[in-house]
DNA sequence: TCTATTTCTTAACCTACATTAAGTGTGAGG
DNA sequence: CCTCACACTTAATGTAGGTTAAGAAATAGA
């Protein structure tokens, strides 16, 4: 259940003490899978930490076409942070896609913790860097690998979750239809 | 000359002495069109601050094609970020495209600055943020929008480079040949 | 257990964009 | 004032990946 400690204790030493007042301004939730946590149009209010379970963000296009932007498993931090920032209303769905228990930081207790404690403005810039660097690493695979290549790279990337998700999750992060992605598999095993 | 401070004073409020400080630890160098200032394969060591001037971030494919992470003008940072955390050899390119004043933060000085000024860990969280908002909704884009739509919000966001930067650099930035961004510019003038 | 929904596959056809190649500006250095 | 290297254009042809549609397989709900 404090997993979140864990996770920020990672990047940075905390007392008991500042454990117990970040435990203070965190919440924790069940929720059931298929339950969307936050709908394009909404404004982001909260920052989300999964403790178990697993999540996604995605957009929609003219009402029809997902876009993965990212999984979450247990460990990671997920939210639409255009919106969070902005406080514009969003464009990005975040969906339970397994039960999962999620820890809630609102941005006005994100705002009082980075005030009480400077060393979480060193986390989460911190996190935030690591999140830039994979993002581009990502757009700049998108512009120069072919969907097989994607693909080969997101199995080395997160080989746990190719058992765990629905392939047309995996087409949709990689950028392709389900249809194509399946042509591509059988092909890719004939090899 | 001192168009850094005025950046970094427009999120953090800096005293005379803290400026001073920033200064101290800062480096500044005149820069030719068309040097490198860092190379794929290399560690990169410094963040850079565009003080006048034009530079531009990029990946060479298979030795042949270039594809365009980044332009910096005045008033923007530009690094190989995954290199300059990591320290391990990188991946990109960065290149004066216009004779430009650059000031150069090296990696140990700007742990020192966080050490010393910890807002300036605040200032650099909510620039890698920006910078990752950013790079999500070019991400997003390329999944979802065509080469035109593409053109078109590049046109919005950077009015002043259409005029100012080769075509094929525009091109490449939104991740097409310049062959169809040719193709492509003059069938939208025809319209 | 049965049914209904969702996911996956296959296949024919389509299109946005790439490749190759040739020719036409154009501007910076000598 | 040349000229040589680039940048840009145009056009023919190629291809990765999309679309549509239909059926098969897997899952979930009841």
């Amino acid at each position: 259940m404090a997993l979140i400690l864990e996770n920020i204790g990672k990047l940075v030493c905390l007392t008991e003490a500042e454990q117990s007042l970040i435990l203070s301004k965190i919440e924790i939730r069940q929720y059931k899978a298929k339950t969307l946590i936050l709908r394009a149009g909404e404004v982001c209010t909260h920052s989300y930490f999964v403790e178990s379970g697993l999540l996604r963000s995605f957009t929609i296009n003219d009402h029809i076409v997902e876009h993965v932007m990212s999984f979450a498993c247990a460990g990671w931090w997920i939210g639409d942070m255009y919106s969070l920032l902005s406080q514009q209303p969003g464009t990005l769905f975040i969906e339970v896609m397994e039960d999962a228990e999620v820890v809630l930081l609102s941005k006005e207790n994100q705002e009082f913790l980075y005030a009480a404690l400077p060393k979480l403005e060193r986390f989460f810039r911190i996190l935030t860097e690591n999140s830039l660097v994979a993002n581009q690493e990502r757009l700049m695979d998108n512009l120069s690998l072919t969907a097989e290549e994607r693909f080969e790279k997101f199995c080395k990337r997160y080989p746990s979750l190719i058992q765990q998700i629905a392939q047309k999750q995996i087409a949709s992060y990689i950028g392709v239809t389900p249809e194509f992605f399946s042509k591509m598999k059988s092909k890719m095993l004939r090899k």
